[in-house]
DNA sequence: ATGAGGCTTCCAGCGGCTGGAAGGTCAACC
DNA sequence: GGTTGACCTTCCAGCCGCTGGAAGCCTCAT
């Protein structure tokens, strides 16, 4: 299977098999032309990839999680930290997103929009008003 | 005014200040041992693109919202426009982040977190369930 | 004169690809 | 046999927004 079918097959653009393989994540053989010669493990390992990547696995994550994946020993508390660890990043991540949404909302509604120039974001912008930002918290 | 004191004025690390020069967000002159000298308005334009950085703006629109703000005869429907782009990223992004949350968080629910290799996370990354992440709705 | 702490420039690297150039290979068709 | 055209290969550069570090100059205090 060469890395067209390949890339077909995992949902993951060619250049990025080709990226994974130069950073060890997956090792293809070789046809004696040079071409990537992909076996379905091969396949099964880039659909996992895109899976986990998808759901916002970091590339070292993922190769964490490809090798408990492939050790039969591993314990699934391993496996699950992992996981909340990303979880975290993402509750994170939420949250920043929220506070920014709250203040950039306010400013956008208090914003006549109009063709005068006189603008409450850019105020706020300039200057913050004192409490217009949760006060001390930031 | 030094690099060092303008940093310190603006909450901006000094590297960030010279990278911010150099793609022309802001001009100081320099004095005759090659300094920068910064005079209050730039003090003032590097706190405002410190606050528009912080609420989530990309380089380039903080240019267009500095020009903005630096144009008297500004319509405020401009900066609102720009702000209301962004703002309408910040949503995409968070609810991105909350359909991953979702799916990832009943995975974690689901594992064990204990010494044996049995886990529901690598059992979905190999191969989802099939009504477990939306059905067809991806 | 020396040392510490500023300042300068330039180059490299982060993550995770992505685009493009230059060239090899393969299958099909005339 | 020749010629497309679609595939494959490698390598280098660039995206964003910094950040780190090296090498060297400037300034001020001792």
């Amino acid at each position: 299977m060469n890395i067209g079918q390949a890339a077909e097959a995992a949902g993951l653009p060619a250049k990025t098999i080709r990226y994974y393989e130069e950073i060890e994540l997956i090792k293809p053989r070789r046809d004696d032309n040079g071409y990537r010669a992909f076996a379905p493990e091969d396949i099964h390992k880039l659909a996992f990839l895109a899976r986990a990547r998808a759901l916002g696995f970091t590339i070292e994550e993922c190769r964490a999680l490809l090798g408990l994946y492939e050790d039969e020993s591993r314990a699934s508390e391993d496996v699950k930290k992992l996981a909340q660890v990303h979880l975290a990043r993402i509750d994170a991540k939420i949250a920043e997103l929220r506070a920014l949404r709250a203040t950039l909302g306010e400013l956008v509604d208090a914003c006549a929009g109009d063709n005068r120039p006189d603008c409450p974001i850019l105020n706020d912008l300039a200057a913050p008003a004192p409490g217009a930002r949760g006060a001390k918290a930031r």
